[in-house]
DNA sequence: ATCATTAAACTGCACGGTGTAGTTTACTTC
DNA sequence: GAAGTAAACTACACCGTGCAGTTTAATGAT
């Protein structure tokens, strides 16, 4: 159970934190004032509180950007007792960047279903990666984890290669093309292209851009993509109008 | 004439600074030491080297991890001379952005011949991209301004646009389908895939990996964009082998 | 050609002010 | 008495300034 404190809000996920795709915002989200008293000691409500404030500090102002001092105040909670659960600023960072690309990989699937026709699974396939793109939680962990990992390039490819979709695109590629469905000759390099048409105008320039896009402009997006890689790699090259 | 301080070299440059394509690895480069002497007044000469101490750090350290003792102190300057040239960090910082930018910007063409065949023309404007993600000033510079402006959107948005070839690809792919030489239905979509395919495998991963690549790897990366592309918009519908 | 003069720029160092990581201490609460 | 709190404190790094003294280069007189 761990919050994701965007800048404007802080919303509740208990286990499918990632998967926009479970996500109801019509369901009852429990204030994080509210959750506080039922069941956990006043030590783990403290720590909950700190990593909280922190999350939303350091996704606020950056690693640099972000003071112990600005953390306890927001967490209400003394900067002794911020010490007392994490022995310094580098390792709760750290801590609370593990955590976050930890829910992310947990959540993630890949949907495979070849009963479906070729184009609708490709668009779940993009959906997939979407899903991501859209959640606020999700661009802000970006954000922040690519904003401290640029000048860190060891750091940089372990993040990497633990949020990317890529090994799950290449499998899902390879086994169409076996299954006849589609004419992949390289699957390494066909799902860098279909994640590269969808990340360089639906990730990139959001992430740059401090903004979150919303579905349908992600969905368009997809659209365009699955319309190029089919024009590339269907079996028989259909034009989509 | 300036220098870009990579962080294993200083190369030197006179006018085509960003223009790999003139670039010639043979031709004579003369040391920064060997140059001092010549015409520059010890103010100029003084005020180089601060510039090419900035440019090193910033690009190593980012800006809050580059201190103005340390500049001072890689330019053999005294740290009042910094100040004497350059009325605060902050001021030091945008004029080398500016500068670097401007040098980009004044390099930058669009090749459109429409007498070549179409997948040659194509390839050509790939490589008007591919040449900046080869050159390792340009690769430096932009780990830099990137760093920088993820927390700044406003500016990170001025220089997007100032560093993005969008708008002249648009006008190519226009050009050519008047022409009827390619049947491209949203020039802007199109040209947004058609560098996203290339930025999103050249570009970014490149830049997270603090790496530089090769000729040969971006010539891969053009050369399967462009077929992928050409699968999709050109007027008979070409797969290429 | 050689020497003095002069202005501008550079040096080296100390210092004020500030921000911050992390620690200590004395006090409170459960 | 175990954990938290508030506030002061240490140690340090950094930006930017002031200043006394030195170098540089150009000018002009001898």
């Amino acid at each position: 159970m761990i919050v994701c404190a965007s800048v404007n809000a802080v919303v509740y996920i208990e286990r499918n934190f990632w998967d926009v795709r479970e996500q109801d915002t019509t369901r009852e989200k429990k204030s994080v004032v509210g959750e506080l008293g039922s069941g956990m000691s006043v030590s783990d409500r403290k720590k909950k509180q700190i990593i909280e404030a922190a999350i939303a500090e350091f996704q606020e102002k950056g690693y640099a950007g972000t003071s112990m001092d600005r953390i306890s105040e927001r967490a209400q909670v003394s900067k002794r007792t911020v010490y007392n659960h994490f022995e310094s600023k580098e390792v709760l960072f750290h801590e609370i960047n593990q955590f976050l690309v930890d829910q992310v990989n947990s959540a993630l699937e890949i949907p495979y279903d070849n009963t479906k026709p070729i184009r609708e699974m490709l668009m779940e396939l993009g959906w997939a990666e979407g899903a991501l793109l859209i959640n606020p939680c999700f661009m802000n962990l970006a954000r922040m984890v690519m904003s401290e990992t640029i000048r860190d390039p060891a750091l940089a490819a372990d993040m990497e290669s633990r949020m990317t979709l890529q090994s799950d695109f290449e499998a899902v590629l390879r086994r169409a093309t076996e299954e006849g469905r589609l004419s992949v000759d390289d699957p390494a390099v066909a799902a860098k292209q279909f994640l590269g048409l969808i990340k360089s105008r639906g990730f990139f320039p959001n992430l740059y851009a401090a903004r979150v896009p919303d579905r349908a402009e992600i969905d368009k997006i997809i659209a365009e993509s699955v319309d190029m890689f089919m024009a590339k790699y269907s079996k028989e090259p259909t034009r989509a109008g």
